[in-house]
DNA sequence: TTGTTACGTAGGAAAAAACCTACGTATAGT
DNA sequence: ACTATACGTAGGTTTTTTCCTACGTAACAA
């Protein structure tokens, strides 16, 4: 739910993974997604939790099985978490930038 | 150095303490950043060499101080990573909007 | 109702992370 | 040359994470 839960979730190639299976295959239940790992079924269930816990899945009950989906919004803490560092990026294209600029204009 | 190695790097709250610090106020020696935690020195130094192994931090000796400063750029990776979810939230405000133009269309 | 399927949770082992106090090394100042 | 400062690294402890097997529960199927 916090910043800092999203932030720990991602930390997780396994947790990536299902992120990104349930984004490029939508909605699974849970028995579905475990077969795709190298993993016991409750380790993911537990890795499931992890992402529950940080808001990024939801599940919902389908007979006996849990149908999980993506919830992307809290990935926009993340974003918004970049923003200020895009500058520094953006600082060093622009430094090659004139850095060139000046080599052109010793050519001229 | 890897995608992964930024995420593992940015689960921790004291190293993205550490980032803002040379983001917000620039290039610093390690003692000076150190004096900034709660936390002895030495961890402090560790936290620094897992930035340096994601790429998100480079030294310059000068003198017997060892200057931090802000590399920015693997933080790229992660906002490539999120560029798919965005659909998903973005959707998500579509399905609000498509409701709202409905709701007017009953009205009409 | 009895068995089977789909799950989560408990409890514990093993691995990884986070922290500490020494300690070593290099530079700077006297 | 001698002392102080600024660091990183070693080695070890504690905490957290990750994984497992065993078990409990709810839903479906016969």
């Amino acid at each position: 739910m916090t910043a800092d839960h999203v932030f720990t979730a991602l930390a997780s190639p396994a947790r990536r993974e299902l992120l990104r299976l349930l984004r490029e295959e939508g909605s699974q239940p849970a028995g579905r997604l475990a077969d795709r790992f190298d993993m016991s079924r409750p380790s993911v269930s537990e890795h499931l939790k992890v992402l529950r816990d940080a808001g990024l899945v939801a599940e919902t009950r389908k007979g006996r099985e849990r149908h999980y989906r993506l919830e992307a919004a809290p990935l926009m803490e993340i974003r918004d978490w970049l923003t200020p560092y895009e500058r520094f990026w953006r600082q060093k294209l622009t430094d090659l930038t004139d850095l060139l600029d000046d080599l052109e204009d010793d050519d001229a």
